[in-house]
DNA sequence: GTCTATAATAGGATAGAC
DNA sequence: GTCTATCCTATTATAGAC
């Protein structure tokens, strides 16, 4: 049996990259075959239940980045400020600055929506839970804090389509700048 | 020659629903044809171009609903507050109070983006500009005018994506109605 | 203006050799 | 673990009858 060409690791965050660039349906086998290096076959290898067995891969990894630099920090005992700095530096990481498009946003659209649905909404929710534990501890009240939290994440994805749509990550950018600010004077 | 099912600007209404709510690359001749009633081969008398000529006619429609219902309103000598508020409400009615996807938002995931890249950059542009103009009239400095049109567009759109994946159309709503007192007091 | 029929290609998936 | 070859279906698009 012939060594493998990448660790699997690799190849996953390969296939996400396609997933993210591309959406699920505009991630066909033969660009996710041609990202990797490996032949349409041999993906079956490492996704024995093809695209949606690739999509659920994917969105474990997702949930392992967003416990370990979303949900973990922000569940800190630390000062809230602190602890959504820390979210906003990794989230800068992950998105590249405004260039990389959200995969949970390109996942809610198409079918795969419907064949996500229920990760998609449990990771949104995680984080908007999280957030709003945040600032709670910060001082804002119960329906306060769970409100902002709402319109953050909303602000962050509506930001990434932005930067999408125009080619300007510059209300990304400034977005993340100020919400250390904004959400814990 | 037959008479036609359906006068064109209802076809066209029913492609751009198809679109909204399946993506650019979701929305199959075969789920178009059933949408409208016609036969796939059909289509292509109201769309000789295929399905980049169905992206290109929505997109028309997008832009007259835009001049309509918020380039326009946004432009006018009335009162700032009372623009934007005419906005905020065709808005509502354009999403179904966060029920329906935005079509922007869907084109801009995947091959629709490199394909109508500079209509939704153009379409999203002459939104922001319209609204930082509005709210100069209402007193804001240039700058501060165009971060909060871009915040406030992106927070929309996150909104949106937010109301998909949670099937919660609570944020989308709410911001709907906060937006007319938060920006102009 | 709509249809049936059909072409041509692309997409997802599998078999079996190595 | 990777490959070539292949299958089946879906997809876009066209031709031509009515």
């Amino acid at each position: 049996m012939p060594a493998p060409l990448l660790p699997k690791r690799e190849v996953v965050d390969r296939v996400m990259a396609v997933f993210r660039e591309r959406g699920f349906e505009g991630a066909t086998l033969a660009r996710i075959a041609e990202a990797t290096g490996l032949g349409k076959a041999s993906l079956y290898h490492y996704f024995p239940g093809g695209k949606e067995d690739m999509g659920n891969v994917v969105l474990d990894v997702t949930e392992s980045w967003m416990q370990e630099h979303v949900l973990g920090p922000l569940g800190e005992d630390g000062p809230p400020r602190q602890r959504i700095g820390r979210m906003l530096k990794s989230l800068d990481a992950l998105y590249d600055g405004g260039n990389a498009a959200c995969l949970l946003g390109t996942l809610t659209v198409g079918d795969s929506r419907t064949l996500f649905r229920k990760r998609l909404q449990w990771i949104f929710d995680a984080w908007i839970d999280a957030l709003a534990g945040a600032l709670r501890d910060a001082g804002s009240d119960r329906r306060a804090a769970r409100e902002r939290a709402e319109d953050t994440v909303a602000r962050i994805e509506g930001a990434l389509i932005l930067a999408q749509a125009r080619s300007d990550t510059g209300p990304f950018r400034r977005l993340l700048r100020q919400l250390g600010d904004d959400l814990v004077p």
